[in-house]
DNA sequence: AATTCGGGGGT
DNA sequence: ACCCCAGAATT
C-alpha cells in the first residue's frame, strides 16, 4: 500500500509522464540504450539519436557485430564518445551470454555503473532498485530544505530513495522522481505551484526553493589556444584519427597543436573545463599521419572541428 | 576523493 | 553568456 506521499507522486506521473518513446516498449535493450545516452545529456538531445539508433541497431545482436565505426557513427552529436566504445564492448558480452537479470548483474557490464544500473533493472525488469541521479538529489535537496551542494548531498539521497522506495511499481516510482525533477522540480524556476508533492516540501515552506540546493563547487576554467590546420585538396579534407590519450579519442580529427591563446580566434569551444581560442590556417598539403576524405563522406568528427572545416569552407 | 571524459538545450 | 544535464572510469 503506498503512503500519501507516494501516491501522490505516482498518480501525477501515470497522468503527466512525457511519452518519450523507449517507454512505450520497456524491454531491457531500448532503456539500455536510452540510459547510455541520458548519461550527461538531456532528453531532447538524445530524442533523434535514439530513433536513429533502434532503427540502425534494432537488437543488441546487431549492435554487436557491427564495426565499432558504425557505432561512433551513429553516436555523433552526443558527446563522451567513450560511452559508445562501452556500450559496444558490453554488448558483446550481452550477445555472448545473455541480458542480465540483477542491478549487480547490469553493473558488471561496462558503461553501467550504480545510477544506471539500477535504472535498467527497475525500469525494464521490474526490479525493486532505488536510484539517485541530478533530478533526484534536488527533489531531495528541495523536499528537505538542505543548502548543501548536490554533490555533497548525494550520499543521503541514496539513502533517502532506498527508505521512500515503493514495490508496487518500481520503474515507475524511479521515473516518477526524475521526472518530477526534470519538468517541475526544475534547476532554474520550480513550477512549485503544479508540483503535486508541495505539500511535503521544507523548501517551498520555507521560500528557499532557489537555495536548495547550492551552487556545485567547480574548478576554475582553463583558456587554451589551439591551433587548426585545414587541408583542403580538390574536394577532400586530410584527418588523422586521434590517439588514446588524447581528447576525441576514436575520432578524426583535424591536425591541430596547443598554442598560447590567440588575439583574434576565429572559434571559441569549451571541452569539460578548457576554453578553448582556436585559430584556423587553410593549407593545401596534407602533414603526416592524415589520411584524404571526400568532404561528402566524412568519417565521425568532433562538433567543434566539423565546425572548423565549415569556417575554412566558407572563406575558401 | 578528484579528475577526466563533450556537446547541446534551456534560461 | 552561463548552467547543467536520467554518470562512469580512472587515478
Amino acid at each position: 500500500m503506498p503512503t500519501e506521499f507516494q501516491a501522490a507522486l505516482l498518480d501525477w506521473y501515470r497522468a503527466e509522464a512525457r511519452d518519450l518513446p523507449w517507454r512505450l516498449n520497456p524491454d531491457p535493450y531500448p532503456v539500455w540504450i536510452s540510459e547510455i545516452m541520458l548519461q550527461q545529456t538531456t532528453v531532447a538531445a538524445i530524442l533523434p539519436a535514439w530513433e536513429r539508433w533502434m532503427r540502425r541497431f534494432p537488437t543488441v545482436d546487431s549492435l554487436a557485430e557491427a564495426p565499432e565505426q558504425a557505432v561512433l557513427e551513429m553516436w555523433q552529436g552526443l558527446g563522451y564518445y567513450r560511452r559508445a566504445r562501452l556500450l559496444h564492448a558490453a554488448a558483446k558480452a550481452v550477445a555472448e551470454s545473455g541480458f542480465p537479470d540483477s542491478v549487480e548483474g547490469w553493473q558488471r557490464l561496462p558503461g553501467i555503473g550504480r545510477y544506471t544500473s539500477a535504472a535498467i533493472a527497475s525500469i525494464s525488469q521490474g526490479i525493486l532498485a532505488p536510484l539517485v541521479d541530478g533530478n533526484v538529489v534536488r527533489v531531495f535537496a528541495r523536499l528537505h530544505a538542505r543548502p548543501e551542494p548536490a554533490n555533497r548531498l548525494e550520499p543521503e539521497a541514496w539513502d533517502w530513495t532506498a527508505s521512500v522506495m515503493e514495490s508496487g511499481d518500481p520503474g515507475a516510482w524511479n521515473q516518477a522522481l526524475m521526472e518530477l525533477g526534470a519538468t517541475v522540480c526544475t534547476p532554474a524556476n520550480p513550477r512549485c505551484l503544479f508540483c503535486p508533492v508541495q505539500a511535503w516540501c521544507q523548501a517551498l515552506r520555507q521560500g528557499v526553493q532557489a537555495e536548495c540546493p547550492g551552487p556545485k563547487e567547480k574548478p576554475a576554467f582553463v583558456t587554451i589556444g589551439h591551433e587548426i590546420a585545414v587541408p583542403l585538396e580538390d574536394g577532400r579534407v586530410a584527418l588523422r584519427p586521434a590517439g588514446p590519450d588524447e581528447w576525441w579519442n576514436g575520432l578524426w580529427v583535424l591536425p591541430w597543436t596547443q598554442v598560447e591563446p590567440p588575439e583574434r580566434p576565429d572559434l571559441r569551444f569549451t571541452v569539460t573545463r578548457h576554453r578553448i581560442s582556436a585559430r584556423i590556417t587553410v593549407g593545401s598539403d596534407a602533414p603526416d599521419g592524415t589520411q584524404l576524405h571526400p568532404l561528402e563522406a566524412l568519417p565521425p568528427m568532433p562538433a567543434p572541428h566539423l565546425r572548423a572545416l565549415r569556417i575554412a569552407l566558407s572563406r575558401s
